[in-house]
DNA sequence: ACCTGAACACCGTTCAAGT
DNA sequence: ACCTGAACACCGTTCAAGT
């Protein structure tokens, strides 16, 4: 009884889950469909039930990653609703420790692999941004910002956050210092 | 006597060519030994005189990436001696234009798997990373910038690049949109 | 609709053998 | 010192067949 298929349509969402575990502890090489099969226990044929090739797997990875990713720096800005510098900081630690707890996850989204092609992808990428760009609507309106263009402005937010990123997941710099990073940059961007 | 063996000990500089010119085309994971070798007319097992695995050719590459990238931006830089703005502007277009043409080789020059591991790839990454920072020493020291810490002052343009590399990167601005974000960047960095 | 299992082409790696 | 070619284990993908 017990050892009937383990699966009865769940299979997509054990394969996600597992492939996101595997990506936690290692690169998105060390990621293979027919691993997968077998740590589901199923046969390696069976994800093509899911999943038409390799490629469309890491897709739907990378676009669970951004609808994570945009809930927790969504979630983590909601929390300063007045405080601008402080909802800046909020939204970037939550990116930082994105960054540093699924760095191959991370890579992977915003490779041109998987923000190239898919749909599904470009679409949740761009969800991401807009709720990133929403972090500074009120406040970009109200001037309170150095820059002149304001979507220059939200761009090279983002564009630091992603380069603090790659330099903490290469090693070059550790979590904190990417910390103070940001921490320069808003200061930096407040007029 | 044009059939002899094509190579006499520059098969090694063949492969990381043929790799760099293939990497210029497609993504790493087009890039395997045996296609390698087919295209340079020997044996599939020929690489392994030169490289021990593919990760070994992968880390050559990726510290012949950051050689020429150093060469590129320090050039650029030097081009500029009195103008302190000038000179980022330039740097950071040697930079850009690094990240368009070689996308995927940035990519895997700033990969943890290629910065991770390999001693020559660390080192060369290293000397960019110093002839890098030495574009902003002079003027560091006489605090033409608003940052207060020099060293993440650095950090924080290196940073600002490689995040606009990954947005170029993956598609999302153009390389004009990207240029626009490095001189809002050096704009708000200096004083 | 979902999964099995054989089949095929391709790959990285190893290694004895050649020059 | 450098290259060849067979061998092995692994992979992605396809597809007929089962339930």
């Amino acid at each position: 009884m017990t050892q009937q298929p383990f699966h009865h349509g769940n299979l997509r969402a054990v394969l996600l889950d597992q492939a996101e575990r595997t990506l936690r502890q290692g690169s998105v090489d060390d990621l293979s469909l027919r691993e997968l099969a077998r740590q589901a226990g199923v046969s390696h044929g069976a994800p093509r039930s899911h999943f038409i090739d390799r490629q469309a797997l890491l897709d739907a990875v990378a676009e669970r990653g951004f609808e994570r990713l945009t809930e927790e720096v969504g979630r983590a800005g909601a929390a300063h609703p007045t405080d601008l510098a402080e909802r800046l900081r909020a939204a970037a630690t939550a990116y930082v420790r994105f960054a540093v707890t699924d760095a191959a996850l991370l890579e992977l989204m915003f490779s041109a692999k998987g923000t190239g092609s898919a749909p599904g992808v470009q679409a949740a990428a761009g969800r991401f941004f807009s709720t990133f760009g929403a972090l500074f609507d009120a406040d970009l309106r109200a001037g309170r910002f150095r820059g002149t263009d304001p979507e220059r402005t939200r761009l090279l937010f983002v564009a630091v956050l992603q380069g603090v990123a790659a330099l903490i997941a290469s090693h070059r710099v550790s979590a904190e210092q990417g910390a103070g990073l940001v921490d320069e940059a808003i200061e930096l961007m407040l007029a």
